[in-house]
DNA sequence: ATGCCTCTGGGGCAGAGA
């Protein structure tokens, strides 16, 4: 790492890491992140593309298992401890799926997480999705030391406020801003977690995502569900945060752009 | 306003995404 710079640590969801490789490549050479959390590789752990990734310093650790889901942390300041799954993780349709990976890289414990979508409310992945962000919350209690740098990063699935959507009267009925699922997002804060919102490049608000339909990310419908949920520790040490919307443009691109911080260096070795 | 959806598995089109 850049020691004048501190630590930088990015979350993404490429939706399929073997789609996005030209892409994620080319970022990880501008960018310069320390660690980055990846969500919906879907890819099996044997499929990910392990060579190209390594060959620019990076160790990986990934969590995945085929066609969807699959979360991973990439870092090239060291990768420890690593933890598959959450603790009392729920399953779907018998299968506990790939979607939380955790690891610590120099002192600082990172979760990537691909929280449930819920589909919408009633449907049985809307309470699957409640029950996976109760167990969620279990890790976080049982990890979350007092003066650890601590996170929780990746597609929450949750807009938190109805400022995280471009219009809250396109989403009545629908997921993603039900009480239900932003209490659970306060749960993770009563449970010592800040949310870390990051700055726009562009226009007011930080979205993180935007449908590939309808030119959505031209008109800026978009939405912020991409969460960094942050120990004291961590977000103290945050000395600035954005989104990369650049990521979100042109051939190739994810639906979901980059949430990208960087961390004050150690203050002693 | 940087573009009107894209991904996987499988070999056509269904299912998922949010």
């Amino acid at each position: 790492m850049c020691d004048s710079r501190g630590m930088r640590i990015a979350t993404w969801n490429v939706n399929s890491i073997t789609a996005r490789l030209p892409r994620v490549l080319a970022w990880l050479r501008s960018a310069q992140p320390d660690v980055v959390c990846l969500q919906e590789l879907k890819c099996g752990a044997d499929a990910f593309p392990r060579d190209e990734i390594t060959e620019l310093g990076y160790d990986i650790a990934c969590h995945g298992s085929g066609r969807w889901n699959g979360v991973a942390v990439l870092s090239r300041i060291g990768l420890d401890d690593l933890t598959r799954g959450l603790i009392d993780e729920p399953s779907y349709d018998g299968e506990i799926e790939p979607r939380a990976i955790g690891a610590t890289c120099d002192g600082v414990r990172v979760w990537s997480v691909y929280v449930p979508n819920g589909r919408e409310p009633g449907h049985p992945h809307y309470a699957y999705k409640l029950r996976w962000l109760a167990a969620l919350r279990e890790t976080v209690l049982a990890e979350n030391e007092p003066g650890r740098p601590f996170a929780v990063l990746g597609d929450f699935n949750i807009a938190p406020t109805d400022d995280d959507v471009w219009d809250i009267s396109a989403f009545t009925g629908s997921t993603h801003v039900t009480e239900p699922e932003r209490d659970a997002l306060a749960a993770l804060r009563e449970a010592g977690l800040s949310d870390v919102v990051p700055r726009p490049l562009k226009y007011d608000y930080p979205y993180t995502y935007w449908d590939y339909r309808q030119l959505a990310f031209p008109k800026n419908r978009g939405m912020r569900i991409d969460l960094v949920y942050a120990s004291g520790a961590f977000a103290d040490a945050v000395t600035d945060a954005y989104v990369d919307r650049e990521e979100r443009k042109g051939k190739g691109a994810s639906d979901h752009a980059p949430v990208v911080m960087d961390l004050a260096p150690h203050s002693t070795p």
